[in-house]
DNA sequence: CTTTTTACTTGACACTGTGTCAATTGACAT
DNA sequence: ATGTCAATTGACACAGTGTCAAGTAAAAAG
C-alpha cells in the first residue's frame, strides 16, 4: 500500500484537505478527490484502503503540515496553571478553524463507517490529554476550584472544547475567532480557577 | 399522503422512535424501521415521501407524547431570571435524553440530506428561544452579567445546550444526567449572572 | 535495445441503501 | 357483485463505496 509513489499519494491528501475545507467536510466523494487530484478514482485506492483510511491519514497529514508541536510549545511553557489554561485555549482556537473540514467529515462518516469513529476518537484523546495538562497544572498551583476534581474538570474542560461548540458559535451564529476565544477562556476562567471574581 | 390508515402511521412512528432509541441514532434503515412496525417497507413510503420527512414527523410525535408544554411550565412560571434559567436547563437535561436518539439521527442525516438539516435547524430555533427567554429574564432582573448584549448571552447560552456537549459527558465520559445538569446550571450562573460568587 | 517492473488507467461489476413504479391481494362498504 | 382503499410483492433506477482484471506507458534492469 506504500510502495507506491510517495508524490501521488501527497497530491491526494492535497486534493482531500482542499475539497473537505472547500465543503466543510460534507458530500465530498471519492471521486471527487480523484478528479481535483488529478488521477483517477481507483488510484486513490492504490494509496489508501478505504475512504476512512484516507481521511485518517489526512488528519495526520494535516497536523504535520500545521506544525502541531510548535503551536503547542506556548502553552507547555506556561509558568503557571492559569496561563497555561489559557495558552491552550489560544492553541485551540486558532487550531480547529484549520482542521474543521477534515473534522467535520470524521465526525460525518461515523454513522455509517466504525473505522472513522475510532479515527476521530483518537484525535479526541488527543485533545483530552491537553485539557488535563491544564487541569493538572492548576491542581498544582492549589488554584482548581475546590468543587472539582482533577477528572471531572478535565471532561468538563474537554467538552467546552468539542468542535460543535465552534461550529456553532462561528458557522451558525457568526462570531469571530477572536470572540470563540475569548467567551471560552473566560468560561474556562470562571469554571475552574479558584475565585476568579 | 394522510389519507392513509392513522393507525399504520402511528404504528410507524412508534417503530422509528424505538429503533432510534435503540440504536442511538446510527444505522437505522428504512427497511429496519418497516420490519420493526410489522409492515413492508414500501409501505412506510405511503405514509412519509422520504427518510427525513419520517424523522422529522418522528420529531414532533415524540415532542407531543413527551407533553413539551406541561415540561416547559414551571421554567415560564419562575418568577426571577436566576430561577427561570436554573429550570429551563433542568427542563433541557431530563428532555435531551429522551430525545437523543432522533435527535442524533436527525444530526447526521445532515451529510446527505438538505432537509434533514433544514428540520434539525428548526429544533434549534426552538431552543433558542427559551435561551432567549432566560437571558431576557435575567435582563429585566438586571442580573445579566454587564460584559454580554443579550444577543451574545443567548447564543452562549444556546451552544451550551448543544446536544453534543450532553452526548460527550453522558456517553462518552460517563456523567450521570444529574451531573449535566448540576454542571450546566453551574457553568450558566457563573457565566450569565452577575456577582456569582 | 529488448524485457521487466511500476504506477496508473479503463471499464466492468458487486453491494448497500434510498426512492419509484406497476400489478396484485384482501377487506370492507355500497 | 363491484369498487375502493391499504397494503403487499417484486422489479428497477440511482448514487456511492469498494473490488477486479486487463491494458498502457514509461522507467529500470538485463
Amino acid at each position: 500500500m506504500s510502495s507506491e509513489n510517495i508524490e501521488t499519494r501527497i497530491r491526494i491528501l492535497d486534493a482531500t484537505v482542499r475539497m473537505l475545507e472547500e465543503h466543510r467536510g460534507r458530500g465530498v466523494r471519492m471521486a471527487d478527490i480523484a478528479k481535483t487530484a488529478g488521477i483517477s478514482r481507483q488510484a486513490v485506492y492504490l494509496h489508501f484502503a478505504s475512504r476512512a483510511e484516507l481521511l485518517e491519514a489526512t488528519t495526520r497529514y494535516r497536523d504535520e503540515l500545521l506544525d502541531l508541536d510548535r503551536r503547542l510549545a506556548p502553552s507547555r511553557a506556561a509558568t503557571s496553571g492559569v496561563e497555561r489554561l489559557a495558552l491552550y485555549i489560544d492553541f485551540w482556537g486558532h487550531y480547529i478553524p484549520e482542521i474543521y473540514g477534515v473534522g467535520k467529515a470524521l465526525l460525518l462518516a461515523q454513522d455509517t463507517d466504525e473505522a472513522a469513529a475510532s479515527a476521530w476518537k483518537d484525535r479526541m484523546l488527543a485533545l483530552r490529554d491537553g485539557c488535563r495538562a491544564a487541569i493538572e497544572a492548576l491542581h498544582s498551583d492549589g488554584t482548581l476550584a475546590p468543587e472539582w476534581t482533577r477528572e471531572k474538570a478535565t471532561d468538563a474542560l474537554w467538552t467546552m472544547l468539542l468542535l460543535p461548540n465552534w461550529e456553532h458559535l462561528t458557522i451558525d451564529c457568526g462570531w469571530s475567532t477572536q470572540q470563540y476565544i475569548r467567551w471560552t477562556k473566560t468560561l474556562a476562567m470562571r469554571a475552574f480557577v479558584e475565585e476568579s471574581a
